[in-house]
DNA sequence: TCTGGGGTCCTAGGACCC
DNA sequence: TCTGGGGTCCTAGGACCC
């Protein structure tokens, strides 16, 4: 039988930000979303004070002001730059391991000697030393149960140690039947409606459910969880990331968009971004999605609109994809409408070696690869939009990022100064 | 005034082909 | 009068995740 252990952070973005200040530990601390719209990570204090996930910055301006909280503008350079870290930690645990997401990795522990939980304070007591990152750690026969393990460390659910092993259905006993079945990874709250009907309110009555039924109300999803809970592995730990299927880069407005030349600037911007990730992976895309879109919460009529373009041939090129992008969006555009977001998708992704030619292709894209590979080495030299296209200057559209702390462990200039 | 961003998977339905 | 069946591929939409 297999054995999986998902180590997953403690609110990672503030635990990040608290590694270089060590001076807010114990205090309310959150981390919020691009534009300073909502809360993405709580310290267990602000979790206290009642703030939720996603609750809108806005409305705990009063409750922000009176307990003192700090607030941080989110950091994604930072936040990588310590995931890896932590990554690099766990890979001296086991050989198998599977990165699943910024702040989470399952480890196959199957065939270690020795206590599970003993071997799981372990690996938090390192992760901890070498980076400063809090974490727990469950276990489990199947990564569903190892999932749910970690839930249960999170919450104490058994004792306050930070690891919880479910690897005894005994104990899976005792803790099923006290976690809502919202809280299974993969059922979500329209599925936790759905299986209400069917009287499966916790982990332990979606365990005993006839599968057909869950196949019936969930998909093979629902199946494939039922069987995942009792214990019979259906997921398996995936150590190659499959390539990815597509590239997004949209963003939210500091303030509603009118002017078309604005609108113009952001979705250039948005695609040469994406532009630039797909060459980071040697990759090309065939089509690119464009979107533009009003406020969701604004009172007046709405407008979500979107094309895609074919590209042909495929490709990485900033300016091809950047002139792509702006057609596509003049297309939707409508003056007069208060846009509030816009985004650019790409996909049909494969990689660059591999496009087929082009016959009526008269443009030299060996000399537009060679002026690509010349931007990205100066940006990455001298640092992001150092090299820009001027399709994507202008600041109009920009997002707020008032509370930015400083990229500690990626620019030099921000590095950290110990005084002794 | 102020409400995130980037992914994946599954299914249904239509187009198309032989 | 009476008009097949099976397969693949693609897309849009909906659900989920962090």
């Amino acid at each position: 039988m297999p054995v999986y252990a998902l180590v997953d952070a403690n609110n990672f973005y503030v635990s990040c930000e608290r590694v270089f200040r060590p001076d807010l530990e114990g205090l309310p601390v959150g981390v919020l979303s691009n534009n300073d719209g909502c809360f993405v990570s709580r310290s267990a204090e602000l979790k206290a004070l009642g703030v939720k996930m996603g609750q809108p910055f806005f409305e705990t301006r009063d409750l922000v002001r009176r307990h003192k909280v700090h607030v941080f503008s989110s950091n994604y350079a930072l936040y990588g730059d310590m995931s890896s870290r932590v990554v690099a930690c766990l890979h001296g645990f086991t050989p198998s391991l599977e990165v699943y997401s910024i702040d989470e990795s399952f480890l196959d522990l199957t065939g270690i000697g020795g206590p599970l939980p003993a071997y799981a304070a372990d690996i938090r007591a390192r992760v901890k030393r070498w980076t400063g990152i809090p974490t727990c750690v469950g276990i489990g026969p199947t990564k569903t149960l190892a999932k749910l393990a970690n839930h249960a460390a999170k919450k104490a659910l058994l004792d306050p140690s930070g690891v919880c092993d479910l690897s005894d259905p005994a104990v899976r006993a005792r803790v099923l039947p006290q976690v809502p079945v919202a809280d299974v990874w993969g059922v979500g709250r329209r599925n936790a409606v759905r299986l209400s009907q069917l009287g499966v309110t916790t982990a332990a009555d979606l365990r005993d459910l006839d599968p057909r039924l869950a196949r019936q109300a969930l998909t093979v999803i629902g199946e494939r969880l039922v069987q995942e809970l009792r214990g019979l592995s259906c997921l398996s730990l995936d150590r190659m990331p499959s390539p990815r299927r597509s590239v997004a880069v949209t963003r939210s407005f500091g303030q509603p968009v009118t002017e078309w030349d604005t609108m113009r600037q952001a979705v250039a911007s948005h695609a040469a971004r994406a532009a630039e990730k797909l060459r980071a992976e040697g990759m090309v895309a065939e089509a690119l999605h464009v979107f533009v879109r009003t406020s969701r919460y604004r009172p007046g009529p709405a407008c979500n609109d979107s094309v895609t373009v074919g590209l042909q041939p495929a490709s990485a090129d900033g300016f091809v994809l950047i002139a792509a992008a702006a057609n596509a969006a003049r297309r939707i555009w409508r003056d007069g409408v208060p846009f509030s977001k816009a985004g650019v998708i790409l996909t049909g992704l494969r990689p660059a070696d591999r496009v087929q030619a082009d016959l009526l292709d008269t443009t030299d894209r060996a000399k537009a690869a060679r002026l690509m590979a010349a931007v990205d080495a100066v940006n990455s030299a001298l640092g992001r939009n150092t090299l820009v296209s001027a399709a994507t200057l202008g600041h109009g559209w920009r997002m707020r990022q008032n509370n930015r702390s400083p990229s500690y462990t990626t620019r030099l200039a921000d590095l950290p100064v110990a005084r002794a």
